[in-house]
DNA sequence: CTGAAAGCGCTTACAG
DNA sequence: CTGAAAGCGCTTACAG
């Protein structure tokens, strides 16, 4: 593994000034750039982030930590935090904490270690500590999901579903719906507590009972979807809302093996835009969210937030479209 | 940010005395322990992996760069590194190359210039160049498909696909079809001609012409799939086989459009068993892959390398399973 | 049982 | 325009 030392033998100079020459210093006589340059290309040489990040005290490198990589909101979230990041000269480097608070707590302590530049997250609740890495300096932006209370602890990009719940609920009662059943994540998550609030507001709006027991949390997985879906189906629904995509998958599996169908009798409405929900009935409620503008505006922050560590924290709401599903053009 | 220095200073000791004691070294006096584990919690010190890493030459961090991190393949198979790494103490640090070479080249520099530990790659192209790491003294595992041509350049854990998809036209013509269309990937990629390759020797086994025309290369993306499979059907075929998942939205897409659907007359096989495919006809024939199994290999693997550089180059593959498509446990 | 010292691979004022 | 030197945060023989 070559390194600066060999640079600096080969091409018969001190190793500050390959260092200084790699490095784009202006005032180097071409003679030496040339030779520098060749030693390091015959070399192979790549400078080691380690030297390089230990003496600078900085690295070019972010951490992003999303709770669940199969949802298609944070893939489509990811593309969009990797652009800003390498528009700006940043690498991204990628840990999936599987809605699981121990493994997203070993992401946060290998990204303190590797002190990373700044962090992307989408807590796993709104009580993950992230003291360690503010103390080390590390500025963290979360996205999705905010940390801490009102105001919220760090700088945060938001979608505003609760609204979109609204919206999505009251479309399927202006369709006909009188007794709405709700399959959501876990208690503890923003994203949860605001769909719910939404879909009660509306409810409310609309002149409808409230039944808490329509409302049903689960684990986020098909299978807890499918199994809350068929209960609410045998006691008595005529419209659900279901919000992830991954848990309509577990709705739409028990929905079949009743033997009934989305459409009149059942209306649905579902969140977030993986391709194949292209496929379903263009009944469906659909309720779309800027995946790729949400990572890109947390990013944008996260650069913001680098440059100046002392601004205000900031919260920024994106808005998410409610519509019926059209033809995809998700890659 | 709180370093070894403080800790000793804190403590009252030396730093190599800290170094020794928060890595465990017995040879340390209880009481000293104490005060050292008691200075580092209160600063909340967490060691520098920059520094570490310089020092000992050696980082206990993983590099994994998968081709798209929304096949459902590449997820479970991203689990299972993660499993065997984390067991044998390593991160995993991912990275997303989207089947783009320049994207994949970013990823190789990074993390070579981190000095990562070892690498496990999904080649976007067997010709992608590792030597910069291997010289680096990286070892690479590819996973999925191989790099260089036979024997492989490097370790490598595949699935046998070519058989999967023999077994899985096989079926399609017991069931009587007689012109089978393929919708697949990219030509470049060892998948998909070794798909083909199992597709075209099921068709000479059975003893039905063989059509160059009803094999559709495309790019991966749902929409080049759909527009594939639409001219596939206009040119008139009774079964078609999608190689991925994400495809095969695509290719039932362009079915629904063209007001056909799946069954007697129209057969379908299809890849990897992602989530939503528990919803399709139970008709469609359902080529799984041990995904997690393909990662955990590939993480072991790695690990062997790591113990041993020298040992022969070792490629391992996998089995996959052609059946119809069931209840989904899938998360 | 613990400390002082060297050195991992870099960058950056500081001389010259 | 370039080199020598210091130092970033660690670990690890080597003394004592």
């Amino acid at each position: 593994m070559a390194t600066i030392k060999d640079v600096a033998q080969r091409a018969g100079v001190a190793i500050s000034t390959v260092s200084r020459i790699l490095n784009g210093d202006p005032r180097a006589r071409p003679e030496t750039v040339q030779r520098v340059r060749a030693a390091a290309a015959d070399l192979g040489y790549a400078p080691s982030a380690l030297g390089r990040g230990l003496r600078t005290r900085s690295q070019s490198v972010w951490a992003l930590v999303v709770a669940d990589i199969e949802n298609p909101l944070f893939t489509g979230a990811t593309r969009g935090v990797e652009d800003v990041a390498s528009a700006a000269g940043y690498s991204v480097l990628l840990g999936n904490s599987d809605e699981d608070a121990v493994k997203e707590q070993e992401y946060l302590r290998v990204a303190g270690r590797m002190r990373v530049a700044g962090m992307v997250l989408t807590p796993t609740s709104p009580r993950v500590d992230v003291t360690a890495l503010r103390d080390s300096g590390i500025p963290v932006v979360c996205m999705d999901r905010p940390l801490g209370g009102r105001p919220p602890a760090t700088d945060v990009v938001l979608v505003d579903t609760r609204t979109a719940a609204h919206q999505a609920v009251t479309r399927l009662v202006a369709e006909g719906a009188r007794r709405v059943g709700c399959v959501t994540g876990a208690r503890r998550t923003f994203t949860t507590t605001e769909r719910v609030a939404g879909y009660t507001e509306a409810l409310v709006d609309a002149g409808l009972p409230v039944d808490p027991d329509l409302v049903r949390y689960t684990d986020f997985r098909v299978d807890s979807a499918r199994d809350a879906t068929a209960r609410l189906l045998r006691e008595g629904v005529d419209a659900l809302v279901v919000t992830s995509s991954l848990m309509t998958v577990g709705a739409l599996g028990a929905v079949a093996e009743a033997g009934r169908r989305i459409g009149p009798g059942l209306r649905l409405a579902t969140f977030d835009d993986a391709p194949w929900t292209s496929l379903l009935s263009p009944d469906i409620v659909l309720v779309s969210q800027p995946a790729y503008e949400l990572g890109a505006e947390a990013g944008r922050m996260l650069l913001s937030r680098i440059a100046d560590a002392d601004q205000p924290v900031r919260s920024v709401t994106l808005t998410a479209t409610v519509g019926s599903r059209t033809r995809s053009t998700v890659r």
